[in-house]
Parts: C-alpha cells; structure tokens; sequence
RNA sequence: GCCCGGAUAGCUCAGUUGGUAGAGCAGGGGAUUGAAAAUCCCCGUGUCCGUGGUUCGAUUCCGCGUCCGGGCA
C-alpha cells in the first residue's frame, strides 16, 4: 500500500524475484484496457516478468466496485495459494483493501435505472427534498451523510428504495453487538461506521500489510510532477484522445473521472489551456496521494516503509519473514 | 525620455468613503459500505512594494523612488 508515485510497483516487482509471489494489483484505474499511460500501469516488458492480475479486466465504458473487487481479489488469491505460491496485492486503492479485509454488508449492486431516476427527481424538486427523504426514512444515515454529499446521498436513497430498508440497518446488521441502553434503544450510532471488525482475522491468510511512502511530502510532490511530466511525453494526451475518438465515452464515467484522465478530457475538449491542464493534472495527483495517506495514517496493523530507503527491498522482505514466521509458529 | 495603469496570502485578484483585510485556486487536516484515482466536510496574520508627508491613526490620501505592464516618441 502507499499514495500514487511512491514506487510500489518497483518494490513489488523486486519482491517477485526473492519469494514465489504472484501480483494482484488494486487499483482501480489500471483495471481499465486503453489506460495504460495515465495510470502509470506496469510496461509490457515488466508484466512480462511478473504478471498482474486484476489490470485490463474491464472496458473504460463499463463501471467496477468495491464489491466487485472484493470477489475478484479472493478468487484469485484462491487460485495463487492453490499453486503453493504467495499472493502479493499491490496498489493504493484503498478502499478495495478495506473492502477485502473487512467485508462488505448485504448490500444490493447498483442501479444505473434508479440512480437515473433520483437524479431526476432532484432536478425537479431540488436535492434538500431528497434529503428531507433520507432524513425521513433513515435519520441515522442522515446524521452521518452531509447534505452536500450527493453521491453517498444517491447511495442511500438508492438501497432505501431497492430494499425497503433504510442503509443503516444493513451495517448495523453486520455488527456483532449494537450499543444499546437497558431499554434497547440505541446509545452510540458511531458504532454504524465501524465495519465488521473481525472479518479480517476470518480470511484464512496470514497477512502481512506494507505500506511505503517518502518521509517527506515534499518529496513526493516532487515525484509526482516529475512522473506526470515523464506521462507526456510517452503520449497520455494522444492516449486519452484516442479514447474520445471512440465516441462512446464521456467525462462523467468512472474511467474518465481519474486522475489526469478527467484535466486532459477538458482540455481535448478546449475548456483550458494546456498550461493549465498541465497544473491542474498534478494538482490532482497531489490531492490523491494526500487522501490515501489520511487512509493509511489510521490504518491499524501496517509496518512502515520509506519509499527513499535504498535497502528498502531487504527492508521490505525483513518484516515480511518476521511476521510470517511470528504466526506460523502460533 | 514622456504619459497612463498596476504592485495586497504560494498564484490570480477583490476590498478598506482613512480605524492593520477576504474570495477562488494551490496547500494542510478529516470522513469514507457496490462510482473510491469517486464524493464530501473543516482550516485564511499577510513588512497590503519602499520611503517621506498629511492625520489621533495610512494598506487606503499626497510627494518621491523601485519594479512590472501598455501607449507615445
């Protein structure tokens, strides 16, 4: 794990040739055929050397979830364990790492239908009056969705109405004791944000999380300017343009919101400058590597690794043997 | 050389009819249950270019200087 630039395909791939590991890769962006510049996405050579499951499993048209990630990444690292061989997962999509480790309730998939028709009904009667909806059926819900949130507001609303029952109820169901008071009623509603916490310990792997960033955010900047730049000239711009040729994308799919994908639409598109393109693009490269690190900060049992280390692959292999052997011997 | 504009947060700028100032972007912190590289929340003291003057008080008015635009020679 680590925020975007921070080398983690390097280290992965130096892993590869010291332990029988094969690579799965979580990332939601490189799961995309056709993105392969802007999602630094390891070259053909390297995938080559060292295969990466998960990458080009889906057409930029089509969308991918959490959930989806979740399923694909067990069978997999079923099918890795099978062979007598480790599975490496590798990436900076964290909520896919919070989704395999902790589980996911009952939730119903996604409805493109009914999304469509809330969106709809916001447009007519205004986005306090969904709101209002979702205060009304699931006041829990309410209290932990800012009404500016609309995407988590659509979420909501869109289980309520596919299930009957408002999306609280459905993390509370997966928690193994509510906090209540002597007469049932519910005393902490924070408990509803904690998802199954013991999940992780029922997946029958031993796990070892590494995460790897540079000491200094400075720094990090710094690599991220220099590999946006580096993205240029080996052709995004041509990269991303032959993705508007093909007519049947627009800048609103999840594949056209990523990182640099969604500033050199808008310039294709004549919106901006490409100075300005240019700024905006490692601007949001930047704001990315900074919210994966507000995840991994809080991340519970991780060992840290400095991306600046020059013996960070013995560093690396030195914690993984440690806490691998700390529980088999258990 | 002369004439006109500018000079305020890292950047682009607003503003103070004279009582030491605030937006957007950038940046920082946080949230995160089938879109997550998504979406959302919170955070604004900076010789208001320098220097003299007027004034109880100047970033604001006036003089001079410096720099940057534009125009005329």
């Amino acid at each position: 794990m680590g925020p975007t630039a921070s080398g983690k395909t390097d280290l992965a791939m130096a892993l590869c040739e010291q332990l029988p590991c094969d690579i799965i890769s979580v990332d939601s962006a490189m799961i995309y055929r056709g993105m392969d510049i802007g999602t630094a996405k390891p070259s053909p050579e390297e995938l080559a050397r060292a295969p990466h499951r998960l990458i080009d499993i889906c057409d930029p048209a089509q969308t991918y979830s959490a959930a989806d990630f979740r399923r694909d990444a067990l069978a997999e690292m079923a099918k890795i364990s099978a062979a007598g061989r480790i599975p490496l997962l590798v990436g900076g999509t964290m909520m896919y790492y919070k989704a395999l480790l902790h589980g996911m309730s009952g939730l119903p998939s996604a409805s493109p239908e009914l999304r469509a028709t809330l969106m709809g009904e916001a447009e007519e009667k205004g986005w306090d009056a969904l709101y209002r909806e979702l205060e009304l059926g699931d006041p829990v819900a309410a209290g932990l969705i800012h009404p500016n949130n609309r995407q988590r507001l659509l979420r909501a609303l869109e289980v309520m109405r596919l299930t009957g029952r408002p999306i609280s109820s459905f993390w509370q169901a997966e928690l193994p004791e509510p906090v209540t008071g002597a007469g049932g009623e519910v005393k902490d509603y924070t408990y509803f944000t904690q998802w199954q916490a013991d999940e992780a310990s029922s997946l029958p792997y031993t796990i070892v999380q590494l995460a790897m960033a540079p000491s200094e955010r400075r720094v990090l900047h710094e690599r991220i300017q220099l590999r946006f730049l580096n993205m240029l000239k080996a052709g995004f711009l041509e990269e991303v343009q032959a993705l508007m040729g093909r007519g049947d994308l627009h800048p609103d799919l999840p594949s056209m919101r990523c990182v640099g994908y969604r500033q050199a639409w808008c310039h294709l598109a004549g919106e901006y400058d490409h100075d300005t393109f240019v700024s905006k693009g490692i601007a949001a490269t930047r704001q990315l590597a900074k919210r994966q690190l507000t995840w991994l900060r809080k991340w519970s049992d991780v060992e840290w690794l400095d991306s600046e280390d020059k013996l960070i692959v013995a560093a690396a292999l030195k914690k993984i043997r440690l806490r691998t052997t700390f529980n088999s011997d258990k």
